[in-house]
DNA sequence: AGTATTTTGAACTCATGAGTTCAACAGAGG
DNA sequence: CCTCTGTTGAACTCATGAGTTCAAAATACT
């Protein structure tokens, strides 16, 4: 077969390749082989690039997550500049982290994560610090603004953000069936509208 | 080594150090010499009660899903007969959930669910099905009774079960690290009386 | 005690896959 | 054209671990 030779950016086809074959199937599952054929690539340039099986899965799953949270970060945008609806901006936020949640790389970094946290213990903070933290703390920072002027009552930013990410993300888990089942948007928009319901229920501004 | 030898229940035993094992290295990691010495038993011993390496971890996720789920049944029986404090009940009901949810074998047994799905996708119905499925559907029965007798207003309560479960383990996802960090009663209980608050301030009674 | 069943340990087969070696080869730069 | 660097494919070593075999021993049942 003809593949392109040369010193090309093979580094990051690699990268992707073992994400890709990783989320397909599993750490110990994936063979390296699998990986430089997913990449196009011979096996001998795996190991030039990245010395063993464990780089290769760090440096792989670095960054997915470090994507995932650019992604998300995105995503909080218009809660920067909420319309005079603010109930309709958390909507649409949630949706869109209901969307980014429910992506097939996203559930399958998750899954990783959960599977080779024993193995790879530094993985967490690899990750987790690039991660759900990062995004939450994102999400308590426009809220405090948004309580300071006065469109909400989070008197405990980090509580609430923590709790409106558990509303969106809890039960799309359990319905997702851990990411196995598919999710239609109409049904992202109605665990999103519930969870923005509650939410504005216990922190919205005084009048409703 | 002088071992108990005869035909005693070695069966149990199997399952359990099985899923011990399981539970340290992860399936593939996992080899079924470890286990036999794990159960106190000879690996021709293990063979001969569950044919496979899959079948014996099928077995040992079953077992261990299926006491997880009685454990966590029993904990909501506070809200059978709930005292004249509601939120007290939900706050203890929550914490003794919480402290569940935190316990080892169920941190391993949601990590090994999570990492063998791709490769066993029909555990998910024998650990789901009896599982956290069935458990918020217990919950959301508890809150029916609770709005019928006029102490919540759980228009629909599938949606309230499903978002009271949410909020107390959602946030515990995320402090606890996916089960790394060890997390004090203390916290627990402060997990739980955010989740009640927020969770009464929706559902709760009209009066406050 | 005597017989049937199960357990045991140890050695075995066999497949799989990580990581290496090496000679041939392609492209960039001089 | 020639060299240097990075790539390729194929064959290789080596470790690991699933599953089996078997004769000896322990236990259960009568």
């Amino acid at each position: 077969m003809v593949r392109s030779r040369g010193r090309i950016d093979k580094r990051q086809a690699i990268l992707d390749g073992a994400f890709t074959v990783f989320a397909r199937q599993g750490y110990a599952q994936a063979c390296v082989q699998e990986i430089a054929n997913e990449a196009g690539v011979a096996k001998p340039t795996v190991y030039n690039h990245l010395t063993d099986k464990a780089t290769l899965f760090r440096h792989a799953m670095q960054t997915a997550a470090q994507t995932a949270l650019h992604e998300r970060l995105a995503a909080l945008e218009p809660l920067a500049e909420p319309g005079p609806d603010l109930r309709a901006t958390l909507e649409e936020v949630g949706h869109r982290l209901l969307r980014l949640h429910t992506d097939d790389r996203s559930c399958a970094l998750r899954r990783l994560l959960y599977s080779e946290i024993t193995q790879f213990p530094d993985i967490l903070d690899i990750v987790t610090e690039s991660g759900p933290h990062r995004l939450t703390q994102a999400v308590a920072d426009r809220l405090a603004r948004l309580t300071l002027a006065g469109r909400l009552r989070a008197s405990d930013p980090d509580r609430a953000a923590e709790q409106f990410m558990a509303l969106l993300t809890g039960p799309l888990e359990a319905r997702s069936r851990m990411g196995t089942r598919r999710i239609d948007d109409a049904e992202l928009h109605e665990i999103a509208r519930a969870a923005v319901g509650t939410f504005l229920a216990s922190f919205g501004p005084a009048d409703g």
